[in-house]
DNA sequence: TGTTAGCACTCTAACGAGTCGAGTGCTAAC
DNA sequence: GTTAGCACTCGACTCGTTAGAGTGCTAACA
């Protein structure tokens, strides 16, 4: 059996009809609604081939159909490939959006924050974004300036200018000249290099170089290492996760408090940043349903990701999640418009 | 009518049978489970008197009492003074707790999620933890770096070991000798003090000694505030929120709701903490039981809070949040020791 | 005077029967 | 290939019944 017009046509409405009631559609609500006039039994009978298809569903006997994963999977994939086409057609929508991010924040936290919030709600799903992740970390600069007698704070920038501190204590002074010795040793040494290159025999030439203050180095590479380790739990923004509520299908305790927990612990949030960029080259934006998502107790979710790019390789995520009858439409549109405008923030910058 | 001695034993019965069961406690329940032999027509009759006296209340008409807002009161008010006497007791759980602090965290934020986690794990119920609050900021060291050509790195340690950084872009490269200077002058001239006692005449007079540099010095003070400003909205961890929903009374979508979008924003949470911080001198330990709560949409929860001291006048708080029908007793055992605790894991350090 | 046994009464939760209506599948006619 | 028509299915809802837990009150008892 093949999936002819007329029948795309009639899943379609169905699953838009859905998509609006969230309830069970029949035979005769379509043969209504449509421009396609068909009567009921017409449409009953398509049905019946597209249950046998796997698009749609029947809760049960009497009742109307529901759409399925491969029904919602035809729909998104039909309207990813429209939105290809008229990308220009919303600029009035973007307008919106711009109004809600803001003057590009000064802090890169509270810019993210804000943009969690705008986007859930403006969907009114729940939503998250990935503080962007940097690839290759590779230092910068260091700088060990004195703060108390035997008390010395470790300054180390990496490439895109995240900064770490780490206060360490040493137990006998250090004068001003051997601390800028140790500095330049450091710079010098360091400097460039990815972190995963700093290895033992560097490690140890630096020792040797640093004579008495040998036992600093080690707290400075561990320091460094520190910086690097604390990075590698990406940080996660979320907003809106008291939207599911909104969803019945959603709200029951079980389901609920799975998600709120995924929320809180951001444990998965973290599988689904990852899952979304190793796949970022392929398309901006990708659309999980089901059964597909990249989490377990999503299943009853469809969750909507995309990337946006910082720089060179740098690249945080952006989600949205929400119940499978998803208004796709409009979710695809504002994540489209939304990773655009981060790339174009961070572009600027 | 006055609370007299038996009156009190078969109140403490009912809230001791309610908190277990979460059911009305009916009056045969009571004259059968206790050692003060009465038959269930006497202890209905008392049960009478409680509901007139406001400490237990009736659902409806044919249904057993449970306890009203006063009533917990009451018993959270006796639980207390009795914990006051026999403070040894529970040595054993303390070790309980120690176990699962595990090594004094190398990182502050981490330690706090650490707690956090540990309180809603033991109690099942919802947990947060509030950052240390420095109420007075005082500058404990400023330094400048030159990171690239025209690009400086502001590093500002404020007292407790707080540690900001803000790049600041400059247009004309700056030389060493300069920065020296710069740093020599705002050290000299800023430490030890406090945010609020930077007045326009001590930056005027900075500007002057700075010379050419004039136009950095502005930027680093924007800096300096800037890091004070961002503590203003004080950092809060949660933890099993999601707890709630194990508790059917607060598990229906309206208050779960609720609940979960407080512990999301946090904005309430911060509440919380302020009411508590500004109590503390009084008791070690709160409890807001229903409508005490110092935020409207847990009304239906109790609140249980304490805080934990850092230093000269940093506090933080923790605090745990369920259902009325709370174990106290547990509770008040956890949250003292957990307080205890970290009073002296932050006096070691 | 305080306590208790006993009993009628109240109210909810649970169950089952009956009804309604939306929707289906199938057949026969167009 | 399409459609009208009809019998059938099944969940949602209503309503009356029942069971049981618990009360309040009264009268008897110590």
């Amino acid at each position: 059996m093949t999936l002819d017009d007329r029948k795309k046509k009639i899943l379609l409405a169905i699953i838009k009809t859905y998509l609006d009631t969230g309830e069970p559609v029949g035979s005769r609500t379509i043969s209504k609604i449509e421009g396609l006039d068909l009567s009921s039994a017409t449409i009953r009978n398509e049905m019946a081939d597209l249950v046998e298809m796997g698009y749609i569903l029947q809760p049960h006997t009497s009742a109307g159909r529901i759409p399925s994963d491969k029904g919602y999977r035809f729909y998104v994939d039909q309207l990813m490939s429209e939105k290809e086409q008229q990308l220009e057609e919303r600029e009035r929508e973007t307008d919106e959006m711009k109004d809600m991010l803001v003057e590009k924040a000064d802090k890169m936290e509270r810019l993210l924050k804000q943009v969690a919030r705008s986007l859930s709600v403006n969907t009114n799903y729940a939503a998250m974004i990935s503080a962007p992740r940097y690839n290759i970390n590779r230092l910068k600069f260091i700088q060990l300036s004195r703060m108390e007698a035997n008390r010395i704070v470790a300054v180390i920038v990496v490439e895109g200018n995240m900064i770490k501190n780490q206060i360490i204590d040493i137990e006998e002074p250090i004068d001003d000249e051997t601390l800028l010795k140790l500095n330049m040793l450091l710079n010098t040494t360091l400097n460039g290099m990815a972190i995963e290159d700093i290895n033992l025999s560097i490690i140890s030439k630096m020792k040797q170089q640093a004579g008495e203050q040998a036992g600093i180095i080690s707290e400075v590479i561990d320091a460094v290492a520190e910086s690097i380790k604390a990075d590698e739990d990406l940080e996660i923004y979320t907003s809106g996760a008291n939207n599911i509520f909104k969803y019945p299908e959603l709200a029951d305790n079980e389901r609920a408090s799975e998600i709120i927990t995924a929320f809180e612990e951001k444990k998965q949030l973290t599988d689904i940043v990852y899952e979304t960029l190793s796949h970022s080259d392929e398309k901006g934006i990708q659309v999980y349903i089901g059964e597909e998502s990249p989490v377990e107790n999503m299943k009853d979710c469809s969750v909507v990701t995309a990337t946006y790019e910082l720089g060179e390789g740098i690249h945080g995520t952006i989600g949205i999640i929400g119940p499978k009858r998803m208004d796709y439409d409009k979710v695809l549109s504002t994540m489209k418009k939304l990773s655009n405008e981060l790339d174009s923030i961070f572009k600027k910058t």
